[in-house]
DNA sequence: TTGCGTTCGTTAGAAGTTGTAACGCACAGC
DNA sequence: GCTGTGCGTTACAACTTCTAACGAACGCAA
């Protein structure tokens, strides 16, 4: 069943090893962060000398580089799959809320804190085009007619910019950076504790400003309840 | 003018080294974000050994909490001189990111990854009180009519374990976690970099949204235009 | 089966970090 | 002017990343 293909013995020792040290590295950051990675620490715990992990990794910045682009790569794929089982803004909107609170740090990875040196290689911006596809597909599903709004004015024909040239009316770029920015608004600020001891419930607020999204006239949960005050006057 | 009271010069000393030991920690933070602190560095920065700063701070931890602390401050002295002067949910949106962009790494301190062990002293979570307070208070203020939306039930009488006992009507509430939520989700993102080379202009994506906020009916920046399409089918 | 070469893991060490301990000096207040 | 508190120092421990040099083990090929 493992067809492995044309591998050495010694490829695929280390692709082991390689495995091995990055679940470490993700146990180390799920309960430390990624601050408090340590090649060392995990050196210990799998019974080797500190400087053996360099064999498998230039140093710390790789590796975390790798779990980072291992991070993209499990959300595009998370995301695909969604898409690929027919679903909507809806089916994606729980697909990432499930990825996030599977491992809040790994989001946090992703989507937290930069750092101001840091580059991502091209490969991961790859991967952030692919999610971004992915969203732009379900975005374009919803039918968009009426006036171009004026922001979305400004989004004419930067679908080829974004996600490997996808060609989506701005309406559905509008759709798609709003699905973006707002459940992200959302996640992380749960995920980091701020909703913690304010007495509602997480999922409520993300499903709320989920249905901003997929049901814009919907007031079951708009900011404003229909028949408000008269703004014209 | 300088009132400073009854200090002794060892006081008066003590509090200038302590504030230009952090003043060198923002410079630091700013070009290497908070993680890449040394305290050491500093040190040497200001001509003094290592330890001598043990003196001032009881560590790197005590340092970090201490300039959160500033942090939180500096936003909700911002948000308060905000409200004083009249200014509603668009003031505070614009102070919001004028301070964010001001310094987005301190932005990230009070908003970005948190390390998961943790937790915020008390006087922290005071001070988040009282920028809630300040946003709750501009909330309040658009008047809201219309049954309470199935969200917007759960927050009845929430007010008061947000922000100082604040008696805000259930709507106050969700206006306000939108506020929060969605323009958090635009800056964060902005501030990150995640929205470089996209070809569009974040201030616009954030003044959208905040369109969205203040003005939930206004079609000009939804995200559907209005007569979509007839969903009771 | 017998080499040979790549790869791996080791120890040693440099340069950095946080943080503690002990010492001396200088300053402020009495 | 004396005295004690507070400050800065050096020395050190324990940790980190990362390099260098060495030896052993392993796979492959003849």
């Amino acid at each position: 069943m493992a067809e492995t293909g044309t591998t050495t013995p010694r490829e695929r020792y280390r692709a082991q090893v390689r495995a091995e040290i990055k679940q470490r590295a993700w146990e180390q950051i799920a309960t430390a962060g990624a601050s408090g990675l340590s090649l060392n620490a995990i050196a210990k715990q799998m019974g080797l000398s500190g400087p053996a992990l360099y064999r498998y990794f230039a140093g710390r910045d790789e590796l975390i580089t790798e779990l980072i682009r291992d991070a993209y790569r499990s959300l595009a794929d998370a995301f695909r799959a969604a898409s690929a089982a027919g679903a909507g803004l809806a089916g994606l909107a729980r697909t990432l809320r499930a990825w996030a609170l599977d491992d809040p740090q790994r989001y946090f990875l992703v989507y937290g804190t930069p750092v101001p040196g840091y580059h991502a290689p091209d490969d991961v911006t790859a991967l952030a085009s692919e999610i971004m596809a992915s969203l732009l597909d379900a975005s374009a599903e919803a039918p968009s007619d009426g006036p171009a709004a004026p922001f979305a004015a400004q989004l004419e024909g930067l679908g080829r910019q974004w996600a490997d040239g996808h060609p989506a009316p701005p309406a559905a770029l509008r759709r798609a950076l709003a699905f973006w920015t707002r459940l992200h608004g959302v996640l992380s600020l749960e995920l980091a504790g701020h909703f913690t001891g304010m007495g509602f419930d997480p999922a409520h607020l993300f499903t709320a400003e989920l249905t901003t999204l997929t049901d814009p006239s919907d007031p079951s949960d708009a900011i404003d309840p229909p028949g408000g005050p008269d703004r014209s006057g």
